[in-house]
DNA sequence: AGTAGATATGATACAACATAACATAAATTA
DNA sequence: TAATTTATGTTATGTTGTATCATATCTACT
C-alpha cells in the first residue's frame, strides 16, 4: 500500500480519536513505516533531526509514541525496547491479539496474528495457575528464511 | 523445599558445569529464592549490601545472574527486567521450554511448563511467516487469583 | 609446594532506555 | 476572544545494562 495512504488512515483513526496528526507526529510515523527493522526511541529521534531544521527530543518521541500505541498504531518490542508499525495499520476492524516473531540474525521482526486455538491454548494454561490473561502480546525469538539460509 | 537443600542441589548443577558455587553467589541465590516476586539486578544488589559488610556492585551482580541463566537456575523477565528462580531448580531432568505469567496488579510471577500442543502451535504459526522458531520463552500479564478477587 | 591457566570479582566509566516536573505553544470550543 | 484541552519544549534525573582493564582466587599439573 502506497506510504500516503497509509498515512491518512492514520491521520483518520488519530482524528476519529480526538487525537491530532501533527507534522512531527506524521513525520516519525513516515520513519517507522519505512523503517527496516523495529526502531528504537532514540533512532527515531536521530531520524527526525538528520532531516529536520527543527529538531525534537526523545522525551517528545516517547511521547508521541505512546500515543500511537494508543491509538493502536504502533506496537512497542519490550524485549528489544524498539517499535514497530501495526502491520494493519489500514484496515477498519478490529484485531485479534498478535505476537512477533524477531530474527536472531538480522533484527527483523513480523507480526503475526493468534488464531483461535493458540489463544484458547494460552487462556487455558494461565488459567491453570489461577491466572486471568489480561494482555497476550508477546515476541518469540527465531531465524528468518533468509538468515537460516546464510548460516 | 527445604532453601538449604534447593542451594546444595544449585551447588552441584554449577559443579556439574564446571562453574563455582561461591558465597556471593549462594548468597545471591539465596535472595532470589527468598522473594516474592521477582527481582531486579540493583534490588539484589541492595539486597545483598545491606546484609554484608562487603559490598558488591550491579556489574558483579550481572555476572552471576548470567552465570546462573547459563546454569539454567535463573530465568531473566525480559519485559520486566527483573529476575525468578527457576521453578525447578530441585529436579535432575532436562525441561520443556517455559513461559510466565506475571500479575499486574501485584508483580508476582508463575513459571509455565509448555505443553506440547502449545509448542508445536507456535513453532507452526511461527514457520507461516517463514521464521524458525530458537527460543520460546515469553512473557504474558493477567491477574493473579488473589487480586482478581480484590477487585 | 610452585606455577600456569582458567575462573571470578573489583573498580571505574559510560551507553542506552525511560520518566518527572514544570513551562510554553497551538488548536478547539464555548 | 477567553477558557480549555491537547501537544510540545526544556531540563534534570532515574533505571538498566555493558565495556574495559585490573586483581584475586581456584584448579590442575609437574
Amino acid at each position: 500500500m502506497l506510504i500516503d495512504n497509509l498515512l491518512e488512515h492514520a491521520a483518520q483513526k488519530c482524528q476519529q480519536a480526538g487525537g491530532r496528526f501533527t507534522d512531527k507526529r506524521r513525520n516519525i510515523l513516515k520513519n517507522l513505516i519505512n523503517a527496516k527493522s523495529p526502531l528504537s526511541a532514540y533512532d527515531l529521534t536521530e531520524l527526525y533531526n538528520q532531516n529536520n531544521d527543527k529538531k525534537v527530543q526523545p522525551m517528545s518521541v516517547y511521547r508521541i509514541l505512546d500515543f500511537f500505541i494508543e491509538m493502536k498504531l504502533v506496537h512497542k518490542l519490550p524485549t528489544l525496547n524498539k517499535y514497530v508499525v501495526c502491520s494493519h495499520l489500514s484496515c477498519q476492524h478490529s484485531h485479534q491479539d498478535q505476537y512477533f516473531v524477531v530474527c536472531k540474525s538480522c533484527g527483523d521482526a513480523q507480526e503475526i496474528s493468534m488464531n483461535s486455538k493458540l489463544t484458547q491454548e494460552l487462556n487455558e494454561s494461565v488459567s491453570s495457575v489461577g491466572f486471568q490473561l489480561v494482555d497476550a502480546q508477546f515476541e518469540l525469538f527465531g531465524l528468518c528464511k533468509n538468515c537460516s539460509n546464510q548460516s
